[in-house]
DNA sequence: ACGAAAAACGTTTTT
DNA sequence: CGTTTTTCGT
């Protein structure tokens, strides 16, 4: 192991590591070493003699677990680390609920709910109540059942609590207190956990059984909590639990870094941990090694407009670095074209690759403009979130059998397979067996066991009872075989993976390796041992299923070091940092969120969500906003962000925003129509048209499906239209009708599109097209 | 029962 | 605009 571990840290570091003993605040900056602080604590703690056995540590991300677990095995060397208990929230929680879910009336092998899943069970309730769904929304109805429970409030609790009632009433949606007894006792049913119960009945379960809690109270002696700033009531209660013997409790963050207050979490937490216990230890990392001081101040006075936060001076000895560089476009294709073109262009300069950019934006819908503009200039990128390889259809239809086959209760993943691949069983069967199940208060399963007691007959019946012969089969070969190959037999058996297999679409052939890739994730599975000191041989593939879902796309650390450029939402951005950052859609309504503005709290959020964008960057950051862009199918104009207007003047360059902040000029875009028809253009976009491309123009070039259409874009109708025209499509842009063919109602036109790789047949009941010139 | 076509719906952010 | 859900015809 590293002897000199201690010496690499400054003072206000080296303090923090060194006390082990009673409760600790470290308040981290960021970019203040806060990981190293942390597994540099815990690695001291071994050294003074504390058993791997007794440490346990919280962190918010699955990423940040491995990172953690990894740097912590480098300072000790060997596999010391290994009894540490590191892992987000909800995973530890699954681990210590497997060994007493019992208990509580789960069975040890419960299945995990995700957020769709839990959307579905609710969605069938709101329907079986014949509820109005216009008001009755189960994404917003789901919403308030996860607050309660993030609140350690079940639903009787929730119909008896006056305030609660009140606000339902007033969002005409009183009986949201029904719906969530009733959701809570069909995931019951169900043997399902959904995410937040992972919380909720972690709490329960110590609170209701003493011996368990004094058991988890002795075995974790030490604790250290990540990202505090981000707990909800319900993990705050856990671990004041779980820590109130030995009150060795170190929490880490910072309160400038809060941004998931959507998911119940209260900056309260951090707010109030020094009166939560005697003689809190409070630790400041105010050195910021990461970024330059240019972003370093420009985050620094934009956050200060916050109220009441914990007082910190965040500084750096980095060196100044250039202005933060602020641009405006026309639109959010103009946007993402000034990024792409500033990536190659900062390539070439600063010798950069591809992994030292990462471009940052609110919602996940605002990639599309990045992904068509990096692609053009061939550049590779990688996009972070949005849906997981777990959430692909074909991933979850197959993890559907294998969730049946270790739980029978579980109703959502029967209704999702029963009829896939199809084999007549439509959906009034289903509906039947579903009244039948709730009428007699069994499970959906014991009524497809028993299916001709119910008055099933024919093919109907014949259709079931091979589908329950199958499933049955599949159990008993679970007793010899491995998860492994019991999946494999389950792709054979259903055909899924030979169907899969003979579909030659692309989208076929990437299902069909997604499932190869499913297939290889289980294999590697059942051959690495677990590394928690549970049973080694028998790795059940309810272990596995419980892992799985707890997975996002982030954790895919396969391609971490590749060499491409990062697209993410500032959420899944905190913790990481890059070279050269890009935030972008710095429009009001965008960032700031439309749904963020109505109240100050919401709007401190926002801002601190601006702060984490901010100083995700190392020495160059880009900010970008577009006078217009599409939301919602159509054109909207937005104004520049307030946080814009609040950056300090010296640090930041705005002349490439049209000089004033308001809308009064604007980059790039401006694409001549005469250009438009130059055909002898056949190469990549003017870099003329990139405001920092100082360099030599390039070439101009012919940018495929770029058209960005003219404002106020209307399709002629087709009758109107002859040979010889000049018009405008709003993909492929302008061009000239060379031909006209077809009925009266489906008429085909040959279309010359100069911009757009040349001739196209168009159905011109299909593309609209508007005239230009006659 | 099942597919194709039409209509409706939606954007924060995620373990 | 792109995706999901409902409707409709067979």
């Amino acid at each position: 192991m590293k002897a000199n571990y201690l010496d690499d840290l400054n003072e206000r570091q080296r303090e923090a590591v060194i006390s082990l003993k009673g409760p600790l605040m470290i308040i981290a900056g960021a970019g203040s070493g806060k990981t190293k602080v942390l597994t540099t604590r815990i690695a001291h703690l071994m050294r003074n003699g504390v058993d791997a056995f007794n440490i346990l540590a919280l962190t918010f991300t699955n990423k940040a677990a491995k990172e953690m677990k990894e740097r912590v095995e480098k300072i000790l060397g060997g596999n010391e680390a290994r009894n540490l208990y590191i892992g987000t929230f909800h995973s530890v929680f699954a681990r210590l609920l497997r060994a007493d879910a019992p208990k509580l009336g789960y069975p040890g092998d419960f299945t995990i709910y995700d957020a769709d899943d839990a959307k579905s069970v609710v969605k069938t309730i709101i329907n079986e109540l014949n509820l109005d769904d216009k008001h009755y929304k189960p994404n917003l109805v789901y919403n308030r059942i996860s607050a309660a429970k993030n609140s350690l409030m079940g639903p009787e609790e929730y119909q008896h609590d006056y305030y609660i009632q009140q606000e339902d009433q007033r969002a005409s949606r009183p009986l949201t207190g029904k719906i969530y007894d009733m959701y809570a006792k069909r995931c019951f049913k169900n043997g399902a956990m959904d995410f937040d119960d992972l919380l909720f009945k972690m709490y329960v379960l110590l609170k209701s059984f003493p011996e368990v809690l004094a058991k988890y109270q002795h075995k974790f002696q030490y604790i250290m909590i990540d990202e505090y700033q981000d707990t909800n009531p319900a993990q705050y209660e856990i671990v004041k639990l779980l820590g109130a013997v030995h009150e060795n409790i170190c929490v880490v963050g910072d309160d400038a870094q809060s941004i998931y207050s959507f998911r119940g979490a209260t900056i309260q937490n951090i707010l109030q941990f020094e009166k939560d216990y005697d003689d809190v230890k409070v630790v400041k990392l105010e050195q910021n090694y990461r970024s330059t001081k240019s972003i370093l101040n420009v985050a620094n006075e934009v956050i200060a407009k916050n109220k009441g936060q914990i007082e910190k001076n965040l500084w750096t000895d980095n060196a100044e670095g250039d202005k933060i560089k602020l641009i405006r476009t026309n639109t959010d294709n103009e946007e993402g074209k000034f990024v792409s073109d500033t990536i190659a262009e900062q390539k070439l300069r600063n010798h950069y690759n591809n992994r030292d950019f990462c471009i940052l934006y609110r919602t996940n819908a605002q990639s599309r403009a990045f992904e068509e503009s990096l692609r053009r200039l061939a550049i590779p990128y990688r996009i972070f979130g949005g849906l997981s390889f777990y959430q692909r259809k074909e991933i979850k239809d197959f993890i559907a059998y294998l969730r049946v086959i270790m739980n029978s209760r579980d109703e959502e993943a029967i209704k999702r397979i029963i009829n896939y691949p199809v084999r007549g069983i439509g959906k009034t069967t289903i509906e039947k067996v579903s009244i039948y199940a709730n009428d007699q208060n069994i499970t959906f399963w014991q009524v497809l066991e028993n299916a001709r007691d119910f008055g099933f007959k024919g093919g109907t019946l014949d259709a079931i009872d091979n589908f329950v012969t199958m499933i049955q089969s599949f159990r008993i070969m679970l007793d010899k075989h491995n998860a492994y190959e019991v999946a494999v037999q389950v792709g054979k058996s259903t055909n899924m993976v030979k169907e899969l297999f003979n579909d030659k679409t692309t989208e076929g052939l990437a299902r069909y390796e997604n499932v190869q890739e499913l297939l290889n994730s289980i294999k590697e599975f059942t051959e690495t041992p677990t590394e928690d000191g549970e049973l080694l041989d028998n790795k059940s593939l309810g272990i596995y299923l419980q892992q799985i879902t707890l997975l996002t796309d982030a954790d895919n650390t396969n391609d971490e070091n590749s060499d491409v450029v990062k697209l993410m939402t500032i959420h899944a951005a905190k913790g990481l940092e890059f070279p050269v950052v890009f935030t972008v859609g710095l429009e009001e309504s965008l960032f700031p969120s439309g749904m963020s503005i109505n109240s100050r709290e919401e709007l401190e959020e926002e801002r601190r969500l601006f702060y984490v964008a901010v100083t995700r960057a190392k020495s160059r950051l880009f900010l970008t906003y577009a006078n217009s862009r599409y939301r919602f199918g159509q054109l909207q104009q937005n104004e520049p962000s307030r946080f814009l207007d609040e950056m300090p003047e010296n640090f930041v360059d705005r002349s490439y925003a049209g000089g004033g902040l308001r809308n009064t000029g604007s980059v790039g875009g401006g694409v001549s129509w005469g250009g438009m028809f130059d055909k002898k253009r056949t190469t990549p976009a003017p870099a003329a048209s990139n405001p920092l491309a100082r360099t030599a123009p390039k070439p101009a070039a012919a940018p495929v499906s770029t058209h960005v259409p003219t404002p106020g874009f209307t399709a002629d109708d087709p009758a109107t239209m002859e040979a010889g025209m000049d018009v405008e499509h709003q993909k492929f842009g302008f061009g000239k009708i060379l031909n006209l063919e077809g009925a009266p109602n489906n008429r085909i036109a040959t279309v010359m599109f100069p911009q757009a790789g040349g001739e196209k047949k168009i159905m011109l009941n299909y593309a609209k097209l508007m005239i230009v010139k006659k």
